[in-house]
This record gives structure tokens, C-alpha cells and sequence, in this order.
DNA sequence: AGAAGAACTTACTCCGAGTAAGTTACTCAA
DNA sequence: TTGAGTAACTTACTCGGAGTAAGTTCTTCT
């Protein structure tokens, strides 16, 4: 006869089982039963607790998400100035997802990258996750654009989009090959590249 | 008494019936039997003729991804220089998805941004798609780079990496916005975001 | 102790992918 | 022009996984 867990406990065991099989099998390949038989629960408890298969998966995301985003906002924040926040950021970003590579999984598949616009409740909050890095960037785009210069909000936005798109790709493209480049290389990379484009952009 | 067809008709049939569902509803929320009732012929012909849903969905993909890459290789060619090939492959990339909608979201549901590394064989073909791409811009980078400046592999690779995942954020954003901006104006951003970059990049 | 409610399970339904085994229309050789 | 052979097509399933109705058992609190 097995004990029985407060709610609080066995959610937070539920969760943990599910990021690590998310992680391992992806959305799509991962069942509830598979979940359920991990904690070693019946599956109804589950949809108690978490509503639904994207519920769960939500959950999932939202937990990782902060994780990151803390991650990278912190590196941002204790940069010195402008240049080293972008920097700072990027360099953040990939460190994070090179020591959380289940976190990585989760995120991507169908959470992050599957940006499939009609697929599921999953999506929606996948772009909400999205919504705060645009933001954070848009910050610092902002920051370090060139002083003085009119720059309309459709160029921001363009450059914030880009620079989230190219962020994510890469880490799509460092996790799949054999020996990726160092965080630091691809963040040095990005920046070179960005950062002249950044302080000439001409007015519209 | 319905008339009977020969193959390769009744396979064009299929899918385009295929391309305008899974367009209109995504590749999840399309069900065979949809599309078996669309054509007005049983669920098992279609999987006589492409073996499984991925297979169909793979079919649709592959006739986008030829005319989609068509596009933007042709806008590459034609033009003068290598500022103006980039820019150009731009502009061809996001006119292409503005005036083919439904190829679009075929292409990114879980067609082109649904990386998802497990998310089955769609993913694989998917990658495909964008392996051309890269190379495409890879060869584009190659020729924009600063004349006499010894960049290595890997940073080139980041590079391409990094504008293919651009462009695609970018046409995702655009479609779920109220008014995009044109493509135009897209592609001179992104231009003189990377021009100075690529043409300033430092030895590794 | 025993009532009340939280934690948990059994035993389903339903839907969609995929299939086995057959049936019907077309075609072409005699 | 007919019937053998084959390509086109269908009926009627299986199977697995998401989601649920209706309970049962444990725990706590008076």
C-alpha cells in the first residue's frame, strides 16, 4: 500500500518526471501514461493536478523559462554598459542552455522553436515566453543604438526579432553539431556583426 | 459511380487538397480522414500513395521548398554585387511568403520552425529545406566579407546560422501582425544592420 | 470514533493513425 | 467483345493514446 503525498508534493514530483521524460522523448513521443508510470501514479491524477497534456507541458515551460530568463537578465543587468549587455547577454544565453540540455529540449521542442502557429495552447504560451526576451533585447537595442539618431519603432522591432531568431537558431544549431563553438566565440561573433550595424543604422 | 482516376492525377489531387488543409489548419489539427473526405476518396489511398501522414506532409513540403528556394536563388543571381544579392534574397524571401500564405504556414507548422529534433520525420526533411538555405547564405557571407580578412569556419557558419534564424523570426513576426512592414523595409534594416558588420568583422 | 474531504484508482470512451483483405473499374491481347 | 490481369479503390477493422465518470481509500480534525 503506497503513502499517499500532499498536492504540493506530488506536483512538484509530477513536474520533475515530466521535464526529464519532455526532455528526453519530446512532446509528441512522451504520453501521459509514460508520466504517470514514472512517479508511479495513476494517470487521472495527473489530468487533476495539471488539467491536460499541454497543461503539463505548460508547466514545464514555465518553470524553465524563468530559469533562463532570470539567467540572462541578471547577466545583463551587471554589465557596465551598453556594448558588454549585449555581449554579456548572448554569452549568458548559450551557457544556460550548454548546462541544462534537457531544459534545452523542453524548450525547443514545440515549446520554444515550435512556433506553429495553430498547434496547440502550448504555442501561445511559448510566445509569451518569447514576448519577455523581445522585450529585454528591445531594451537593449534601444541602449545601444546610435545617440542622437531617430530610429522608428518598426526598426526596432526588426532588430529585436532578429537578434531573438538568430539567438535561437544558433543554439538549435550548437546543440545539434559534434563541437560547437565556445558561448563566448558565438557571443563575440554575433556582436562584431551586430554591433557597427547597430550605431549606423540610417534613418528611414 | 465515381470516375476512376490514374495515379499521378489522383496523387496531384491529394495533395493539394493536403497543401490547402494542412495550411489552413496545421499539421496536428489535420486529420488523414480530412483530407481522404476533402478529395472524396478512402483514407487508405492516400496511404497507398504516401505512405503515412508525414510522408503526405512531407510531399507538400518538398513542392514549397523547391519554389520557395527557387525564388530567392534567382533574386540572389540576378544581382549585381554582393551588398545587392543580400539584400535582394530579402526581399525575394519575405514577398514570397506574403503572396503565398497558406504555403507559409505549411512551411512553418512544425514544417520549418517546428525544429523539434524528435518531433519525427517532418523535422528531418524540414532540415533539409534549411540546409539549403544556409548554404545559400553561406555563399552570400563569403562574398560580403571583408576582401583580404581571414575569417574562419566556424565563424562564418555562426553567421549564416545566425541570419537564417533572422529571417525566419522575422517572416513569423510578420505574419501575426496587424500591419508588417513592407518587405522592403525589412530587408534594408536587416542590410544595414549587417553590412558594416560583416565587412568589419575582427581575426578570430 | 466517525464525518468530511483530499488523494488516488479502475475501467472505461473517443478519436485518429495505420492496415488486412477484399471489390470494382479499366485495359489490352486474342 | 470478352475475359484475364492489374491498377484503383473501399469496407471494416486494430491499436494506441488523450481524456473522463464514477467511484474507493487514506488522512485529518473534531
Amino acid at each position: 500500500m503506497k503513502r499517499r503525498r500532499n498536492r504540493a508534493a506530488r506536483e512538484r514530483e509530477i513536474l520533475e518526471a515530466a521535464e526529464r521524460i519532455f526532455g528526453e522523448r519530446g512532446y509528441q513521443r512522451t504520453s501521459m501514461d509514460d508520466v504517470a508510470a514514472e512517479v508511479g501514479v495513476s494517470k487521472p491524477l495527473i489530468y487533476q493536478y495539471y488539467g491536460s497534456k499541454d497543461g503539463l507541458f505548460l508547466a514545464c515551460l514555465a518553470r524553465l523559462r524563468i530559469q533562463l530568463l532570470d539567467t540572462v537578465s541578471d547577466a545583463v543587468l551587471a554589465a557596465p554598459d551598453a556594448e558588454d549587455a549585449l555581449y554579456a547577454g548572448f554569452v549568458a544565453w548559450f551557457e544556460f542552455l550548454d548546462d541544462h540540455p534537457q531544459a534545452w529540449s523542453v524548450l525547443i521542442d514545440e515549446g520554444m522553436l515550435g512556433m506553429s502557429p495553430a498547434a496547440g495552447p502550448a504555442a501561445a504560451a511559448t510566445d509569451e515566453v518569447r514576448a519577455a526576451f523581445i522585450e529585454l533585447i528591445t531594451a537593449m537595442v534601444r541602449m545601444n543604438l546610435a545617440p542622437g539618431r531617430t530610429v522608428d519603432e518598426d526598426e526596432i522591432q526588426i532588430i529585436a526579432q532578429s537578434i531573438s531568431g538568430a539567438t535561437e537558431r544558433l543554439a538549435i544549431w550548437r546543440s545539434r553539431i559534434p563541437a560547437p563553438p565556445s558561448p563566448a566565440k558565438v557571443a563575440r561573433t554575433l556582436q562584431d556583426l551586430l554591433w557597427q550595424g547597430l550605431h549606423t543604422l540610417r534613418n528611414p
